[in-house]
RNA sequence: GGCGCGUUCGUCUAGUGGUUAGGACACGGCCCUCUCAAGGCCGGUGCACGGGUUCGACUCCCGUACGCGCUGCCA
């Protein structure tokens, strides 16, 4: 049927993929996913000069990482291709030839510009509602190029052809190029072709008002990959940009959203992309996931930080114990590194905030003493003997706690110190333990 | 300048004529606590402005201001 939904993200390899690029990917995703359709991913490199494969690269590898996936396009193929406009020159120069003959196309300074029909175009958008353009005055809405003297084509030209080539059903695209749309529509119009439906979505902008560039915080997927979020965590984010469930639900399950997304429910109005929200919903994130899924993520920060996670029980165990303290994967190795290795740092502060205390190191010495004779090492064992240490001994079990910490992490700041020593095991807090006093003294 | 779009807490949003204008992030305070977080509770801040329409406007209309976009032989 002909009645079937495609729609397509176009990117221009130019630089990496931006975080407005890959919202407007997700709507198109979202809404095809809805509606049982195809997307369609076409690489818009017409500008060879600025186009680059690293570009390319990046863009299939964050649109990846997001988890949205294209019917057709590179890497997958399809019936409509070729997906790179660099590569489908024959098929312009076709439609090209259609316009001239049709006497809709003149030379200006060697540059071919399409002459506009002069007449007011009604835009039906699906997100913005019914607009009104005037293109009566020429001096205000000069014909567009469609190929330069060069030979290169220009965007408003390739990219109708295409769409009409590929049988796009709706442009789903950022409200940049609302403005353009009437334009789009006299070339539909002067090929014979029904125009696709328009959506355009607002834009995202940074937290003061302005235009989100290159160099803002946060206006590279990559970034995200680096720094470690989860993908769901950034998806689901950029979901409620511009749109909601409609009932206060801030961590929504894709799938959810798949059912319930509606081009109409967008909103119209820009939004201001606020990283203290997309960090906060990561943390939701992760706090909420199997440690199966938490393993999954670590794993490579722990890797790339050489981190020996050859024994999984062990790796396992550790990464339960800390999965409610990381909010980023890449702080994965800093929370988790001396588990692994006798050769752990000690942090200075730590070490002379707990252990300037004169009883400090005494306390240290009992409470080795006590856990050498315990048998038994488990979590309410190992909290119960401390106790009844700290009661034998008159003092707080912070007392006790904050030397053991520092003994077996070499810092302050950790995850539960029961847990923590419940997983190294008894002979390894042991020697932890000695090896500290030995170095802070004894007595 | 012209044309287009928009305007609810600092930010993301709910709200479609009658609400104490709701939620979330961030922020402040308190509680919890072995550290750091998390969590719980409490708190402040908002309908850009001016005219209409109406018994009654955040909600509808007009204007102004402000913001954003387009106005390329960038995409």
């Amino acid at each position: 049927m002909s009645s079937e939904v495609r729609v397509r993200f176009a990117p221009s390899p130019t630089g990496y993929l931006h975080i407005g690029g890959a919202r407007t990917a997700l709507f198109n995703w979202l809404f095809v996913r809805h509606h049982g359709g195809k997307l369609v991913l076409r690489v818009e490199d017409t500008d060879t000069k600025r186009n680059t494969e690293e570009a390319a690269a990046a863009i299939y590898q964050g649109l990846e990482w997001l988890g949205i996936n294209w019917d057709e396009g590179p890497h997958v193929g399809g019936d409509l291709g070729p997906y790179f406009q660099s590569q489908r020159t024959d098929i312009y120069e076709r439609y090209l030839k259609k316009l001239q003959d049709a006497g809709h196309i003149f030379e200006d300074q060697g540059a071919l510009r399409f002459r506009s029909p002069r007449e007011h175009v009604i835009v039906n958008d699906l997100v913005c509602g019914k607009i009104d353009f005037d293109l009566t005055n020429p001096g205000t809405h000069p014909d567009m190029t469609v190929r330069r003297p060069d030979g290169s084509w220009i965007f408003h030209f390739v990219n109708v052809i295409d769409d009409i080539e590929m049988k796009i059903s709706h442009v789903i695209r950022g409200e940049d190029h609302l403005s353009n749309t009437p334009k789009h529509i006299e070339l539909y119009r002067a090929l014979g072709a029904t125009p696709p439906n328009f959506a355009h979505i607002p834009l995202i902008l940074n937290r003061d008002g302005s235009k989100m560039s290159k160099r803002d915080e946060g206006a590279a997927i990559a970034t995200y990959i680096e720094q470690g979020y989860a993908p769901e965590a950034v998806r689901n984010y950029l979901c409620l940009l511009g749109w909601s469930p409609k009932d206060n639900r801030e961590k929504i399950d894709i799938e959810e959203v798949v059912k319930l997304f509606e081009l109409e429910k967008i909103n119209r109005r820009n939004a201001a992309f606020d990283l203290d929200k997309c960090f906060w919903l990561n943390g939701q994130y992760i706090a909420q996931m199997s440690l199966d899924r938490f393993i999954e993520l670590a794993r490579p920060f722990m890797e790339r930080a050489k981190i020996d996670i050859s024994n999984q029980k062990y790796t396992r165990d550790v990464l339960a114990i800390v999965k409610e303290k990381i909010k980023l994967f890449k702080d994965v190795p800093e929370w988790t590194n001396y588990f692994f290795t006798e050769d752990y740092e000690f942090d200075s502060e730590s070490v002379k905030k707990v252990f300037g205390k004169p009883e400090a190191a005494g306390h240290l010495k009992a409470l080795r003493d006590e856990f050498a004779n315990t048998d038994k090492w488990d979590l309410a064992a190992l909290e119960s003997s401390l106790k009844s240490l700290a009661q034998k001994l008159g003092c707080k079990t912070g007392d006790l706690v904050h030397p053991a910490r520092v003994a077996v992490s070499g810092r302050s700041v950790g995850p539960s110190l029961y847990h923590m020593l419940e997983v190294m095991g008894k002979e390894r807090v042991l020697k932890r333990f000695d090896r500290t006093l030995a170095k802070v003294g004894s007595k």
